[in-house]
DNA sequence: CTGAAAGCGCTAACAG
DNA sequence: CTGTTAGCGCTTTCAG
């Protein structure tokens, strides 16, 4: 889908568009000033005799002027737009982590008069557009980028361009690209503590996909965790799931078919958490009595599910405004903007392990 | 004179980093053009050579070329952006029913090209700023407005203007008015019918907020349905929540103590259905045994908790693919777009009544 | 089939 | 303090 493809005959559209067309030359002929002084008052840039501005405040209000954003971008070349990258799936705001980032971002942008375009984006790379071509819109002043895969190449790409970009939960090399995470390593690692506290010596691991960084970060963490405490931790009991229950599920199976069930069961995040119990439960065997499980990022579901779920709390929607704020100060040019931030999670024991 | 000569192909001096500044004048000089041939081959208007379309297309690909999307909007006083104006709260994107609304309209303006930009407002009308200054901005081609209050007189004044607009889950009287709803009034028989089939004949009402029209009508079908079976429905019975867990676990706290119980509990939404039984278990009253309690909206939460809700389940993706349909006709000028449409509700039946 | 001229509504830069 | 001129990058109109 490419943002020049034909569109319907044009005389169709002009006969639905016919706006309340109050433009700033209308205050400014009502005024009898130029358009020039309109546009001061409007911006608070230069000086207007307060009589003049009285009297064109007045007209504007009483005219019920707005300016024309779209004017106003095209002259200042700023649109006070941020876009919010994320993955194409289905039903993508009811993934609570996007909602969770979606409610930072926004709530950031809003103090500051920004807006925001949801730009849902096939990532998979497979689809000719991406957010390459919507940075070339010059729509956007900004974005924020959700659930970016690794080597994605198109990041490189953009970070040659000038439109500025943050990196959400995306741990990058480059000291070039700005990014906020939050402690995924030492979150896997906080939770095998927790679960070797528990006495437990047996523990699989449910890891998230690998192409993003913060599913190997747990994954990295989990391992440093069982080898600092020399525990022994077979093949089969690391499992490669999606962040997707379903998967988890079908992962699940397997493990139990195997007849070699761990004790305790940590997944990478929460929604595979869920599915690593309803598997369990479909074979009638105790949470957390015969197998713990404990998840990561704390979602909304966590907290009502039965048993409700032991996991490491990720401050998501802290990680939204968060980012929001580093990508505002990168584009006013802030000059002591740090390249990332890490943020830092908690454990939150209920009462699945 | 020197200010006559053409500038030199950017292309050929900054291959990469002027990547993000090429404009449709740099590609009508590289193909030997002028603007309109090219503006051509990217609308698809008019009638271009197909050789030179080749050698044109050629050069926007090479050039990686996207259109200015503003200067285009300001051009053809068209922008494609619809708006979404949603309640202002805290975590809006976290509320599972504005999610699935937002998910509908999201996946159908993208079948049809649309953005989407968010505008969450000051719905109380306090605020200084709303939908209508939103809406005289001209930046956007039209609005979906979520959870609108009953009489909103902004309403009738975006009506005035010629900014197309379609209410969600309002049902208006006036016929000039655009507006999607589900069956609210026959969906609160329902639960009623339902009740009343499992012998109950003491049955209480949680309401909504009485300034939305869904809620007025599921109290109306409440109030029908009781009085088509001969009960009794004292006014203590009659609960005042407004759609959030807190305050129906608050009243239901009041029910209580009461000492006048009903068998069953009808919620107009789920998420005080939620509340009224965290308290009905914190006063270890048995779900359903003792009292019986019924939903409506079947969000994703309510197949989770225990017990799992018996509620009136309204297509709320639907509702939102809905009304994007409905918008984008009237935008395109669809003559036989209907004024408004009611879409059907469905009852889940599981374990709390 | 192609191009030149004239805006869309606003603001930046420079006069006065 | 205020106005004039010149665009922003695109499309429309009208002429070839």
């Amino acid at each position: 889908m490419l943002c020049w493809e034909p569109r319907p005959s044009i005389w169709k559209q002009h006969t639905r568009i016919e706006w309340m067309k109050v433009t700033i030359t209308d205050i400014a002929r009502e005024a009898n000033v130029s358009k020039m002084t309109v546009s001061r008052v409007l911006n608070g840039t230069g000086q207007v005799a307060p009589a003049t501005e009285q009297r064109i405040r007045k007209i504007i209000e009483k005219m019920q002027y707005q300016p024309n954003l779209i004017a106003r971008s095209l002259a200042m070349r700023q649109t006070n737009i941020l876009g919010v990258i994320i993955p194409k799936i289905e039903h993508m705001f009811l993934d609570n982590y996007i909602a969770q980032i979606l409610s930072g971002v926004t709530d950031v942008a809003l103090e500051n008069d920004y807006k925001i375009i949801l730009c849902p984006v096939d990532l998979s790379g497979k689809s000719d557009t991406s957010y390459l071509d919507i940075a070339r819109t010059k729509m956007l002043d900004g974005m924020i980028l959700v659930k970016t895969k690794i080597g994605d190449r198109n990041i490189d790409k953009l970070a040659e361009g000038d439109i500025p970009f943050v990196l959400v939960n995306y741990k990058s090399r480059s000291d070039q690209i700005h990014y906020i995470d939050s402690h995924n390593i030492k979150g896997a690692e906080m939770a095998v503590d927790y679960l070797y506290n528990k006495e437990h010596r047996d523990i699989a691991f449910m890891a998230g996909s690998m192409d993003e960084t913060n599913a190997r970060d747990r994954m990295k963490g989990f391992k440093k965790a069982i080898k600092k405490y020399g525990l022994s931790c077979p093949d089969c009991w690391i499992m490669y799931g999606d962040f997707s229950k379903e998967k988890a599920y079908a992962e699940t199976e397997n493990l139990v078919q195997s007849d070699n069930l761990p004790t305790a069961v940590f997944c990478s995040d929460d929604y595979m958490a869920i599915g690593v119990m309803e598997c369990l439960k479909s074979h009638n065997i105790d949470i957390p009595g015969q197998v713990a499980v404990m998840g990561f990022d704390d979602i909304e579901l966590s907290a009502y599910i039965i048993p409700s779920l032991t996991t490491i709390r990720q401050p998501i929607y802290e990680l939204g405004k968060s980012s929001a704020r580093m990508l505002l100060d990168i584009i006013s040019d802030n000059e002591q903007v740090e390249n990332h931030r890490i943020l830092d999670v908690e454990l939150i024991a209920r009462e699945s392990a």
